[in-house]
RNA sequence: GCCCGGGUGGCGAAACUGGUAAACGCGGCGCCCUUAAAAGGCGCUACCGCAUAGCGGUUCGCGGGUUCGAGUCCCGCCCCGGGCACCA
């Protein structure tokens, strides 16, 4: 007898997987393709390589591999491959507080990556590993770049950024704090430069629509995105300004108010703002608010209970559905980057509306009846967001505002002045970054032709080494004065290459397709094996990619199903959402110090251990609390398992034939046979939580329970041959269904127990013979109340059950002196005696 | 404010379509093994009460309802976590 040394059983097995390339599969068309085999792609979000993985990954992946494990045994081929989302800030910010290069640091916690998913055991297929980073790689994000380039998919223009005039250089949101830099303190403005966008917004419905596409998402992220996409149905009408000639189109969800405009609004960033004031008395005042304005973070504008400010143009335009001038203003609660920038007001049902009016002393007009209990408003009971008769609306008086909807549109469309049309809250992507550490995008400026593509066979542009990698106003590349002089590609004279990279996003949203065909240097990937492959069966990863890359991945996939590169629609039939794991009741973060770096557990308790572990906390979709002691307890029931294992195998015989097992153990009936039934009990058990929405918890806490009752039974079950086999049988059965969360200790234990690989063998089926039992537990409840339980066979009929309820001591003693007025029998299960 | 999750023992949690609430694990208590300790094995452990081999009462955030029967279904609230938020 040993004890439970994880150590030695990990590296053994993680040699006998790498040595023989266990995790591996071909392509089609490829020596050891099995064309009978269904396919099954599993993938887990790829990593960020910083620093060494945390515990979020040792779930990630734990519950991935557990879902790869559990479907190849279900006889599906399995590709299940891993990959570095290795470009991105953290590196590059280090690189300039170190100098250390991006790539030295980004390789180094790569290397660590790697070890670390060895030592966990993860069934990888290492022949398919691809990093982000690397030439053979970005060339063909490159590649994607330039396909959504020239079907207009991608392109260039100029966009309002948060700017350091100090630092000269673009901030992101994060960056600024109170209006300020983040790291010197100065003012930041809002400036315009020339962006890189995807267009995004194109595909709006279509990513709206195939939501009823997919498989299985978790209906919260489902939501997300629609909110997100924010798509909302109403009316573009015109109003215009006769005296400088100009037509102001606004988007509305309610035409049915447009009786009721009194004023109207401009965001500050209105283009056409200066038009309307060039010249006038406002003038001087509009410049001084739109400046002030923006200067203030998105934050400071959004805030909540922000009163209402802004500044009247002097201007009118006119209403056209009645004709009425009403005076402009510019206010920032009016939004350029929504609709078009400009509303139409209608103070009489729209609080934001209200609120300006009763600020600026406007009139407030009702042209809906109503009053809305809930929140009544003022004297009038406005504002009135509900439904009701239209009034002070002309010809359309009277009739119920939702039938007004309709019409007023319709009435606008055959005048020329409005339609309907659709909004949305999702904005193109803006892909360009002024960094370094990122893919360069592949365009070159010459002054003869303008902007050019750089031609496919001139790529990778390769990202040239540099020393410097603090930006100065403009990307840290365009230093490298040597990369950025290049020849055009079209008329060969003097030209310079863009110096923006590409968003870390871009690298991630196509990272799955080229796992399909890693070392392809002809082509992204091969048609036929996505064709195959596609799309993944099982995605998993943290929420916190709910949105931008669950959705920036579904675009790029529908992009390129458009350019023909491939067949499906979606990237991702089916997502889990694995929730977080906190300790001492919080989210895990250095400077809280409650950080759990799994290498220590696996050191100390072996990865076993630790993925099992991540598994049993809770529900994986739900978040769970770390603790010690859970992770002790779990490595407690390996230790059970592996001992139950030594003394089985040293104290029974092996029994070749499970068949002949059960034989026996049916003969004697008795604790051989209880064992046995436990043993199938517990495969029905894991199979079925593993299938609903894998309740790994409940999996493994069926084979506690079966190795629990293998200790209670042991000693009396030894040197009897039916003993010895249920015995046998449930050690392997627990080895086997172990497998998926401690894929060491599975094998080794299986191996010693049935001289198997566990991994070669099918998941194992529940014997139904095994499940049903000769008698049942009936509960006896007299009024609802549980008054005594009987032991009844399985398939008494209900008048047995009756009797042999009204038999029982305890409950004759509360029908006594009572008269039965209803028996109510649920075979199987339950007796109801209801009296009076 | 709107949209999602979620509230069950001392703790993490179970409970499939309404049918034994608390499986499994942690923690705690007791016993066995041991010269002793650790490790391990076995048992008890929702709460309260009592005449304590047993029996009874009370419990799934709160208040109602449907039902023979509700953690589960319906209505109305409260609290916690997450997402979005001046989106016209």
């Amino acid at each position: 007898m040993s004890g439970y040394e994880p150590r030695a059983i990990e590296q053994k097995w993680q040699a006998v997987w790498a040595g023989e390339r266990t995790w591996e599969v071909p392509n089609p068309g490829q020596p050891g393709f099995d064309e009978r085999k269904p396919k099954a792609y599993v993938c887990e979000m790829l990593p960020y390589p910083s620093g060494e993985p945390h515990v979020g990954h040792l779930k990630c992946y734990a519950v991935g591999d557990a879902i790869a494990h559990f479907r190849r045994r279900q006889g599906f081929q399995v590709i299940h491959p891993m990959g570095y989302d290795a470009f991105g800030l953290p590196a590059e910010n280090n690189a300039i507080k170190t100098g250390e290069p991006p790539r030295v640091a980004t390789e180094r916690s790569i290397e660590s990556f790697r070890r670390q998913f060895q030592e966990w055991g993860i069934s990888i297929d290492w022949s398919r590993e691809l990093a982000t980073h690397k030439p053979d790689y970005y060339r063909w994000t490159q590649w994607i770049f330039l396909q959504l380039f020239e079907r207009g998919l991608a392109y260039r223009t100029e966009a309002a950024v948060q700017w350091c005039p100090k630092d000269a250089t673009v901030l992101a949101n994060e960056q600024v704090v109170d209006g300020r830099c983040e790291r010197c303190g100065t003012e930041v403005i809002q400036k315009k430069l020339e962006q890189w966008f995807f267009k995004i917004t194109d595909y709006a419905d279509r990513l709206l629509e195939d939501f009823d596409a997919l498989e299985s998402w978790p209906e919260h992220v489902i939501t997300m995105q629609r909110n997100w996409i924010g798509r909302s149905e109403g009316a573009e009408v015109v109003f215009r300004c006769d005296e400088v000639d100009l037509e102001f189109p606004v988007f509305t969800t309610r035409p049915d108010t447009l009786f009721g405009a009194t004023f109207f609004v401009l965001a500050p960033e209105h283009p056409q703002l200066e038009k309307l004031v060039a010249g006038t008395e406002a003038e001087a005042a509009v410049r001084e608010y739109v400046d002030r304005v923006g200067r203030e973070s998105a934050e400071e504008r959004g805030a909540e209970d922000r009163e209402k400010t802004g500044v009247p143009l002097g201007r009118t335009v006119v209403n056209p559905v009645n004709g009425e001038e009403i005076p402009v203003f510019v206010a920032d609660y009016v939004l350029m980057e929504y609709g078009t920038g400009a509303i139409m007001a209608v103070p009489g049902h729209d609080s934001r509306d209200y609120d300006f009016a009763q600020a600026f002393g406007l009139p407030v007009r009702r042209v809906i009846e109503g009053v809305d209990p809930e929140a009544p408003g003022d004297a009038d009971g406005l504002p009135y967001a509900g439904d009701g008769p239209m009034v002070n609306s002309g010809r359309f008086d009277g009739q119920g505002n939702r039938d007004a909807y309709a019409a007023m549109i319709e009435w606008l469309g055959e005048e020329g002045r409005g339609k309907t049309a659709v909004n949305y809250r999702l904005r193109d992507w803006l892909l360009s970054r002024q960094r370094y550490w990122g893919a360069p995008i592949p365009i070159v400026y010459c002054d003869e032709c303008g902007m050019v593509p750089v031609p496919d066979d001139q790529l990778p542009v390769e990202l040239p080494e540099i020393e410097e990698y603090a930006p100065h106003g403009q990307s840290p590349l365009a230093a490298a004065t040597d990369w950025v002089r290049t020849e055009c590609p079209q008329c060969g004279g003097a030209a310079r290459r863009e110096t923006d990279t590409m968003d870390t996003f871009v690298d991630s949203s196509w990272y799955y397709i080229r796992y399909l065909d890693p070392r392809n240097a002809e082509a992204a990937w091969d048609r036929a094996a996505a064709a195959h492959w596609m799309p993944v069966d099982q995605y998993i990863g943290g929420v916190e990619h709910a949105i931008l890359h669950l959705m920036y991945a579904r675009f790029v996939t529908k992009a390129l199903a458009d350019l023909g590169h491939l067949e499906v629609q979606e990237p991702f039939a089916n997502l889990f959402a694995q929730g977080m794991i906190t300790r001492d009741g919080a989210k895990m973060s250095k400077s809280r110090g409650n950080t759990v770096s799994p290498a220590e557990y696996v050191e100390r308790y072996g990865a076993d251990t630790a993925r099992t572990y991540v598994c049993f906390m809770g529900p994986p979709e739900r978040g769970g609390e770390w603790t010690d002691e859970g992770v002790e307890g779990v490595n407690r029931f390996l230790s059970r398992l592996w001992r139950l294992c030594d003394e089985v195998a040293e104290r029974t015989e092996a029994v070749s034939d499970p068949a002949v097992a059960e034989a026996a153990a049916e003969e004697t009936g008795g604790e051989a046979r209880a064992l046995l039934a436990k043993a199938h009990w517990s495969i029905d058990k894991a199979t079925k939580d593993f299938e609903r929405g894998f309740q790994f918890n409940t999996v493994i806490s069926a084979v506690m329970e079966l190795v629990n009752d293998a200790y209670r039974l042991k000693d009396v079950l030894y040197g009897d041959p039916a003993g010895d086999a249920a015995l046998r049988f449930a050690t392997a059965t627990a080895a086997s269904l172990i497998f998926p969360f401690a894929p060491h200790l599975g094998s080794e234990v299986y191996e010693r127990i049935a001289g198997e690989r566990v991994w070669e063998q099918g998941w194992p089926v529940a014997d139904e013979a095994m499940l049903v039992s000769d008698t049942v537990t009936v509960v006896v409840q007299v009024n609802g109340k549980v008054r005594a339980r009987v032991e009844a066979p399985a398939e008494a009929a209900q008048e047995e059950l009756l009797e042999l309820a009204k038999a029982n001591e305890n409950v004759a003693k509360y029908l006594d002196g009572t008269q039965i007025v209803k028996e109510i029998v649920v075979p199987g299960k339950l007796v109801n005696l209801v009296v009076k």
